[in-house]
DNA sequence: TATGATATTCTCAGTACTAAGATATATCGA
DNA sequence: TCGATATATCTTAGTACTGAGAATATCATA
């Protein structure tokens, strides 16, 4: 492929197919900004709806056992990784703190997980499996990803490679870079 | 990069680095599943990890004026493409019905957005930007689009263009495929 | 014109969180 | 030792939705 020479004052004009209901108040404001806005517009919106998209398929397979995606996200991690402390768990799976308390409050009263004390901190919490948790997610993994291959297929593994690696380095990238509101835009 | 030799019956073991907290309950369950398998549950993990660091910005943005994502959403699809029937919207923010519908009406409360007779189906809506809408969206949205830029340029605009490639074939598929709890699995 | 199937929006109850603050514990410097 | 600050979890109130179903209108076909 041929390296794409870059004008800073190159614009584009994005259009989307006309309403096919036959009533259109026309396109009001196109879409008027510079290639690389446009690349980064564009990589937003394909980004969160493939998320969407896939997203919506592990919620329904994780579902059918009675779990909602943050739930499987916790028995997995404490199934691949052994017990964890609680803000572990919260930083791995992204949800706040009050969301873990919630979260693993569920998983107990279902039987899945328990609470373990820290010996060496007082204030904190280990999370870990229940046998009964660990039989769950040591039944429903290889299925769970099985269907997540299917649903990735699209891609074959070596575009699903190339994927996650720039995706790595997108979501580095933006957890490391400075909000807004931080910056007084 | 060379090709990689593909081998149905080749195994890998992902680990990660050892509990820094020096209390390791051992990694449990290595994952222990084909090339192809972990390809792909990789690629959902980093989607959803760059998906969630994004939009983190672009919620933080939008909130500095008192929207929320979906609402931004909304408004942004209405300035660029004119009135829009309410199950059009829905189906372009993805939010259900009864989603667009709560969200217009807030939009509605704000005077942001109007609601407008079809006149060629008594059913249906449109939503249309009023004149203090379109003033907002046309002035928050140049430098929305320069914070979306910021953020996601730990890639080279060539690299988003390969990344948003990638991620709309892999939309597409995903929302293509059959859901696996209409499949008996 | 009936009739059934489909489409569009809306209502309402419920769910899965988040955000801010409270409590208890730990750490560190003076 | 004491105070200040930081950390880990939990509590509570609120938010942004989803999902199921109702009400209404349209369309296709006999």
């Amino acid at each position: 492929m041929p390296v794409h020479e870059k004008s800073e004052t190159d614009t584009v004009v994005l259009r989307e197919p006309a309403d096919s209901h036959g009533i259109v108040a026309g396109t009001a404001h196109p879409l008027d900004v510079s290639d690389d806005t446009a690349a980064a517009l564009k990589l937003w919106v394909v980004l969160s709806r493939a998320q969407v998209a896939v997203s919506a398929h592990v919620a329904d397979d994780v579902a059918r056992h009675g779990l909602t995606l943050t739930e499987f996200a916790i028995l997995e991690a404490l199934y691949h990784r052994g017990a964890m402390l609680l803000g572990e768990v919260q930083r791995r799976i992204l949800v706040s703190s009050g969301g873990i308390t919630f979260l693993v409050d569920r998983l107990v009263a279902k039987g899945l997980v328990e609470r373990q004390e820290c010996p060496s901190d007082r204030r904190a919490r280990y999370a870990a499996l229940t046998a009964e948790g660990e039989a769950l997610i040591a039944r429903i993994f290889p299925q769970h990803a099985a269907m997540i291959e299917r649903v990735v297929g699209a891609l074959s593994p070596e575009e699903q490679a190339a994927a996650a690696s720039l995706l790595k380095r997108l979501g580095h990238g933006a957890a490391a870079a400075e909000f807004s509101s931080a910056r007084g835009e």
